[in-house]
DNA sequence: ATGAAAGCGCTAACAG
DNA sequence: CTGTTAGCGCTTTCAT
């Protein structure tokens, strides 16, 4: 029981191969009686086109890839949906592929989308990628890429990422609204570009308001709450006695929040807590977590157009466009000191 | 800057196709110095192999397929984790695939395995699934697939899943050792097997100890926190009063977890609440939530081993079989009365 | 030991 | 309007 080719309706029909595909691409060129034919017979034998033929032939496959560190993170999960919901409409089909945060993994992703023929592929680098060539290598040869949320800002494509330092600022304003004197900011790997521009924010905003910025203040870990809940351990023993803490990420977040009750401390009154993202989770902790919300679907979604944009029309984007999101502050009771 | 193609290495060697083609798959019948060449220059010239082109030929591609209702959901996350794990070590790459719980997505995405020529796939099923077609004539066709976590029970091939009953049980009798008298039961959606095994492990286990099964004690909602939180303010305002909850899963227990805390009521005082999955997220809780651990990654593992198994040699596995992996209670405070 | 030719499924010139 | 031919990149008879 084989799948049913163009052959197969041909030889049935005693036409040529080449009429029959015409008939189904719907040609001008063909009778009205033939391509009835064709087209009924086709309908009747569950005809459909081989895509891996077609890829062959047109280099190209209407698939495009995700790659993400990780797919457990509900961020990225988010971010997916949206960039399915466009592709979907679009006629593509999207592949995910998770780097866990690995540089090899990543450049072997990367390596499969391209020997697959994918049409294109977002992504959001991989924590450890110091060496950028095998995007460049690839964008050189003009095959479309789009960055988001983790951005590679040297290579001159479309990006879409959401104003860190103005949600990192508006988030650590609010710490110090609250009355927050010694707010610690625990970071996410430093040469992350979004570390580094939520750090920014923190210090911006400290000095603002007249708070001092001390190094020793700042701290840092992975993006996970297994990490995390380590080095809030630690910095809960240390001798800082944080009286509020903003945290990079939500994950980052809980495990400061697990970490804060641990200790027998409460919030928001002795420290209050604030994450990063606004994940469905930071409503359902006890108390409710404080979050910098990022509109994740929104960004899958404008990635996803851009990427599309890219594909159909190569040469018409000749500037690439950065896109930035605004965020906003969704303060709950980990943090609400003053009503 | 085309793809270097076998082609290439013929050109400039003064050889045919054919000939670095062989020498390429290190044939027997080729001289070792033209073996040399051609591997040399192949090294030189980073030649690699068409995947698309291979796929054309052989029917195969060296990928599998998972589908999952919903990769945000971090059990499916670590499954797939598992998954790869076993792949990757083999030698195939894995393509995920979302249903969204969703039939139509899930026909889909059987389409897209089957017509780019995947070497198989794993399958959790989608919630709103009830013909099975789609799976049953792939199946039929020699087309290999394994079952994992939400099974279905009428085809006869490889099945990997969790012992429900047997967790269930233990979870329910848990909550009766702490000594809960009204025990209610929040299931997931009713038709599931995973939801009817879970739900007969919580009833026999009230039976066997001598408490009375009500059937307005047993709720049901969909596996998020979402929805999940609305059940159980729902049931807190109902007169029921329960002193003890098992959620089918953790992230129901979370919405429960949410709406208890919420509600004024305190773990495992006034609710003794136990979770089903045991998500990393489950210790990050105030209080810490107990939960029936699933071992997600061996399931992913196992899953894939029997694949490949499958794929490797279709005709010595006539014999189709279910793996029954063990779980075991984790308690924490969420549940925990007695010391 | 190597080459020529056919074919995987399909489309696109190029002919009629 | 329809058929013939060639080719996407590769492997595999079948010759030599």
């Amino acid at each position: 029981m084989r799948k049913v080719t163009i052959k197969d309706i041909a030889k049935q029909l005693n036409l040529s191969t080449s009429t029959v595909s015409r008939a189904l691409r719907d040609s001008h060129e063909i009778g009205i009686e033939t391509k009835r034919k064709v087209l009924e017979l086709a309908e009747q034998l569950d005809y459909t086109p081989d895509p891996v033929a077609l890829s062959l032939l047109n280099s190209h496959s209407n698939d495009i890839g995700v790659i993400v560190p990780d797919i457990s993170n509900p961020f990225f999960a988010i971010v997916i949906a949206g960039i399915e919901d466009v592709a979907f409409a679009e006629g593509y089909h999207v592949v995910i592929y998770q780097s866990h945060d690995d540089y090899e993994r990543e450049v072997l992703n990367v390596k499969h989308i391209y020997n697959r023929r994918k049409d294109g592929f977002l992504v959001a680098v991989a924590t450890n990628t110091t060496d950028f060539s095998h995007f460049k290598n690839l964008h050189d040869k003009g095959f479309p890429i789009v960055f988001f949320d983790r951005i590679y800002e040297e290579i001159d494509t479309h990006k879409v990422a959401v104003d860190d330092y103005e949600g990192a600022y508006n988030a650590t304003k609010h710490l110090i609204d609250q009355g927050c004197q010694r707010i610690v900011h625990i970071s996410g790997p430093p040469h992350l570009l979004i570390s580094k521009r939520r750090l920014q924010g923190y210090k911006t905003a400290l000095l603002d308001h007249g708070l001092p910025y001390h190094e020793e203040y700042v701290w840092s870990t992975h993006f996970d709450s297994q990490q995390s809940i380590e080095v809030a351990r630690q910095l809960l023993k240390s001798a800082i006695h944080p009286d509020g803490i903003f945290a990079a990420s939500d994950n980052i977040a809980i495990g400061c929040h697990a970490a804060i009750t641990e200790a027998g401390l409460t919030m928001p009154k002795d420290i209050a807590l604030i994450g990063f993202s606004d994940l469905p989770m930071a409503a359902m902790l006890n108390p409710p977590l404080s979050s910098v919300a990022q509109p994740a679907f929104e960004m899958g979604r404008s990635a996803a157009e851009l990427l599309i944009k890219l594909i159909k029309k190569p040469n018409e984007n000749t500037q690439s466009i950065t896109k930035v999101l605004h965020t906003n502050v969704v303060i709950r009771a980990s943090s609400l000191r003053k009503t």
